[in-house]
DNA sequence: TTAATAAATTAGGCATGACTAAAACGCGCA
DNA sequence: TGCGCGTTTTAGTCATGCCTAATTTATTAA
């Protein structure tokens, strides 16, 4: 009996536990059975199983939750959706609604490696897009809460590149090309707008000199943390 | 009974089903299981499934063969394997040998649209990092043997462009500032070697003259076929 | 405290796709 | 023609993960 194995089945429930306990609901089988299209007896079978392998914890008639392990597996799975969603949006030209379908599929791909290179790939995007957070290679989710966009940002306000709000191949180059990086921490000079466009202009960490000058729009995609 | 739903299963065994026909083999329900790490009675099953489902010609003690829409899924299998493992090196920078496993995995993902906008997102590419060709979305293979490396035309041979190998981001930048896409047909105009580096000169249907100037490496990577 | 109701679990099946063991087939060779 | 051996198929199991129907548990209201 191979029980360490994983499958996607398996994989289905832990997505939608994590789910449930994020909206701060109760982990119940009809709560999961709706979510996944089956039958509460379903979930009870598979409560067991997932509480077998560890991954969570479970008490009859009283509802599951996530254990650590369960809650990492579950994170990695909605880091490679939402990687996976973004991509798809922003390198191969999808429109947003068009990749969930899609994505349920990509997520179950077992590979650590090339997400991590996906990741990379795509300049680290710290949200995907319809705006949620993309949890980072070791579980870490970015609050957008604290976040500001780069337009918002007033003279002498010092911040650090934390995300970026879409993240297309042009775009991505562009920030390359300004030695914008992620963690980058810079110190605004000046913001003004001229026809249509912003022009911010900073100081990194060694005193350069740098500016950016966009449409609104794309100074918009920039989020950094004010320190 | 839903008879009409494919699976990995079924898919792996068209697959396999494919290769050996590719090598002029005899499909036989031993050869099968070798290939799959099952066993022939195994395979006896499947080939009734898949018989049934009209994807193989079955006839029991001698053999299965492929039928038309058998042998079409088997080709998009194919021309995923082989778009994924193109994707992961040449844009993620894998390398050569790293890719198979994973790609036996993707190959599954079911969206032609996916597919078809990662073919565009990497130029069409004519072949995948083994030199394997690449089946285009009507399950068309290029044969290499017909096509010539452009650094080997010469002055006044007329040819068009029918793939890439190897397609790096930069590489199809480049190509595209140049105007340079798939089925372009163009004559040569000159070609000289300079300080390691070749240059071509070519006229395109529009008698615009057009030149590339690269490196060995770079110009070999371009294929084209003559007219 | 108990009865009613909603939720969860158990019991028993079914489909898929693997397995083993045993029977049937096919082909080469005498 | 017929024997024998390797290949193939059949028969019967098993695990996964779903289902329905019946039972059990928890909770709420009288």
């Amino acid at each position: 009996m191979k029980l360490s194995e994983k499958s996607r089945s398996r994989q289905d429930y832990l997505k939608a536990i994590l789910s449930l306990e994020l909206n701060g609901a109760k982990v119940s089988t009809t709560s999961i059975s709706e979510k996944l299209k089956t039958k509460p007896a379903s979930v009870t079978g598979m409560f067991k199983v997932l509480s077998d392998l560890g991954l969570i914890e479970y008490i009859p008639y009283r509802g599951a939750e996530l254990t650590k392990p369960g809650r990492t597996e579950a994170i990695s799975l909605m880091r490679k959706h939402r990687l996976w969603e973004t991509f798809m949006v922003e390198n191969l030209g999808f429109k947003w609604d068009e990749v969930h379908e899609i994505a349920e599929q990509l997520e179950h791909i077992e590979s650590k490696e090339l997400i991590d290179k996906l990741d990379a790939y795509m300049g680290y995007p710290s949200f995907d897009p319809h705006g949620d957070p993309i949890p980072d290679a070791d579980g870490n989710l970015c609050d957008r809460r604290k976040l500001v966009q780069v337009n918002m940002l007033k003279q002498g306000d010092t911040a650090s590149v934390q995300g970026v709000l879409g993240s297309s191949d042009t775009f991505l180059r562009h920030l390359g090309d300004l030695g914008i990086r992620l963690g980058l921490v810079f110190t605004v000079m000046r913001v003004f707008e001229f026809d249509g466009s912003i022009q911010v202009e900073f100081e990194d960490e060694d005193w350069n000199m740098k500016e950016m000058t966009w449409s609104k729009k794309l100074v918009e995609q920039l989020l950094a943390e004010l320190k």
